[in-house]
RNA sequence: GUCCUCGUAGUCCAACGGACAGGACACAGCCCUCCGAAGGCUGGGGUACAGGUUCAAUUCCUGUCGAGGACACCA
């Protein structure tokens, strides 16, 4: 990586630490460094001065790495990458391809991403887990970590007590019930417990049976699942998702009781109210319930099993809860009881907090049905995209069947980029015109440009670009502005698993994008006026290619050669 | 009530404490005798408010206002 070898020159020159980071105007240099202020605060010097003295330390390095070192403003210095190591990276880029950026990061990091109810549709509530979570889970894999994933299913807990109740109530014990009737079944129950108190309690009862093994309860639990997980593998293929590892919060019903007897053994839990909680005496948390005034289990009960289970099985370095910032208070407790237990210091888990989908009005409310089915949202983004390709001069022309196929990729990758480039923090509004934009800011339109320089590509007939000599002696503006960027990507990627950020990535991916147009439209490729210049573009035109496809792989996009 | 997020152009989003706050959508104008116009170029407009820390604040701290969320037996 290109900053970490100009940092360690520069510290190597000066013997102080440097922060190094992109001007945002390109003529203050590839890189720029503030280290100059820094130090005149604090030896109460002049900045220009200290600035000068830093420089002259650096230039006697000789680095290879950049050619030109200013001062500019009240002290900065900024640093040109030279025009060797510009190229040198280009042609990392072509040699390396796929690996380009790739790392040898050591550690274990479990993801527990996706995490559906089961009896219930699959709605856009959980895509943002779903999508974050794999580009998370593919950023720390691409470093070199080893990476499991951990589709942690909502398959347990009183929500099924729910289920149950209803449909003893409405004497649907024999028949199959699809998800839709499941779903129907949860809205009704939270519908009718509106004027009926005794629901709730009747609800609980239900999950009691279950949990104490009766063989009803389990059979019609078992059916629900069954139908449930099918209907996931249909939603996780359509978004080309693939998890390790799928343990719902079932799968811990066996070493719950030897959970709870550890943590009332180490006097963790209390008493109170009937439950059984578990509080934090150091920390301003509210307790947290372990079980329920009816000895039933609940989620913090499961996750508890389910930590001991993951540190037992895996050994992370660090476990990545990709959940909804509603649940930020509970992970709290959550990770703070693992300390309380001596299982692991609570820095080994980090919950990466997403915003919701959200309307106009609020949040979306799966209790009153308001759910916005992902299997529609995916259908009409395809349906979408099928319309303009219809309109498109090239893709119209394609055989039936690759249009079905780009109506896919364009489809899916414009639903997933749509979240994966807005910072996983902040809430969403749902908007189908923005979502299913295909056009600006977009998967389409990075596919798009990953199409056209693949067809020029294709059309200049040379399997293998040269890249053994500097280019032509002066660049264009154009050229240099794509140039100048491509290098970047490996310390996008490194600061995008760093920060728990996929956008840092797709903002990448769009800004390539933008400067390889600005130089496709001005520039010709195949028609440029000399052989060397031609060369040249056809390299750079072939590095860019390669870098929009790693950037989307690591998105979870496809990228298609025509469209 | 307590705690946690968050307030950036008409709209949606960017910006490790750094140099004139970037981009997309929408709007107006321009560019296909030339590699794919799902493209490019040009234009107008923005940091909720008040203090503080700092050489430097959209960013950190305090307060006000506004939005969302969480706070015991749902997950």
């Amino acid at each position: 990586m290109i900053q970490e070898e100009l940092k360690k020159t520069i510290e190597k020159a000066i013997g102080e630490r440097a922060v190094l980071e992109h001007p945002a105007n390109p003529e203050h240099g590839d890189y720029s460094t503030s280290v100059a202020l820094v130090l005149a605060t604090k030896l109460d010097k002049n900045p220009r001065a200290i600035a000068e003295e830093l420089v002259s330390k650096i230039r006697s390095e000789k680095s290879k790495l950049f050619d030109r070192v200013e001062i500019a403003g009240p002290g900065f210095i900024n640093f040109f990458l030279s025009r060797e190591c510009l190229f040198n990276e280009l042609t990392s880029i072509l040699r390396e391809k796929e690996k380009y950026g790739r790392r040898k990061m050591k550690g274990t990091v479990v993801i527990d991403y996706s995490g559906p109810n089961i009896a219930k549709p699959f709605g856009v509530g959980h895509l943002r887990s779903t999508i974050i979570g794999q580009v998370l889970y593919n950023l720390h894999a691409f470093l070199g970590y080893k990476t499991i994933g951990d589709n942690h299913i909502g398959d347990w807990g009183t929500q099924f007590g729910k289920l149950l109740y209803q449909i003893k109530k409405e004497g649907l014990e024999k028949g199959d019930l699809s998800i839709q009737q499941l779903e129907e079944l949860y809205v009704r129950f939270h519908q009718e417990a509106e004027h009926d108190e005794t629901m709730e309690e009747g609800a609980r009862a239900w999950f009691k049976k279950l949990e104490d093994g009766d063989t009803e309860a389990r059979q019609i639990w078992k059916k629900a699942r069954d139908t449930s997980l099918k209907e996931f593998e249909h939603i996780y293929k359509l978004l080309e998702v693939k998890i390790d590892n799928t343990l719902g919060e079932s799968f811990y019903e066996p070493i719950l009781k030897n959970v709870v007897e550890e943590v009332k053994k180490k006097g963790l839990a209390k008493k109170s109210r009937g439950a059984w909680i578990v509080e934090f005496p150091n920390e301003e948390l509210p307790p947290a319930i372990l079980l329920k005034s009816d000895e039933a289990t609940n989620y913090f009960t499961r996750d508890l099993a389910t930590i001991q289970y993951r540190l037992k099985k895996w050994k992370p370095n660090l476990i990545l809860y990709e959940v909804g910032a509603e649940q930020s208070l509970y992970l709290k407790q959550l990770f703070w009881t693992a300390e309380l237990l001596g299982w692991a210091k609570r820095e080994r888990f980090h919950h990466v907090a997403h915003g919701l989908y959200r309307t106009k009005e609020g949040k979306f409310s799966t209790r009153k049905g308001q759910t916005v089915h992902l299997e529609e949202v995916l259908e009409d983004a395809i349906n979408r995209a099928r319309e303009i390709i219809e309109q498109s001069e090239t893709a119209r022309g394609l055989p039936t069947e690759e249009k079905e196929t780009v109506a896919k990729a364009v489809g899916i990758g414009a639903v997933k980029f749509n979240d994966l480039l807005q910072n996983p923090s902040g809430d969403i509004v749902f908007d189908w015109d923005k979502m299913l934009n295909l056009k600006g800011n977009s998967a389409p339109y990075l596919q798009y440009t990953y199409a056209r320089a693949k067809s020029i590509l294709r059309k200049s007939n040379l399997a293998r670009p040269s890249y053994s000599h500097l280019g032509p002696a002066k660049f264009e503006k154009e050229e240099m502005d794509v140039l100048r960027y491509m290098y970047r990507f490996p310390e996008i990627v490194a600061e995008a698993a760093k920060l728990f950020s996929p956008n840092l990535v797709a903002q990448f991916a769009v800004e390539l994008a933008q400067k390889y147009n600005a130089f496709y439209n001005k520039l010709p490729v195949l028609q440029a006026e000399t052989e060397e210049q031609k060369q040249f573009r056809l390299t750079l035109t072939s590095s860019v290619a390669q870098l929009l496809q790693n950037s989307l792989h690591l998105l979870g996009i496809e990228t298609l050669e025509r469209m």
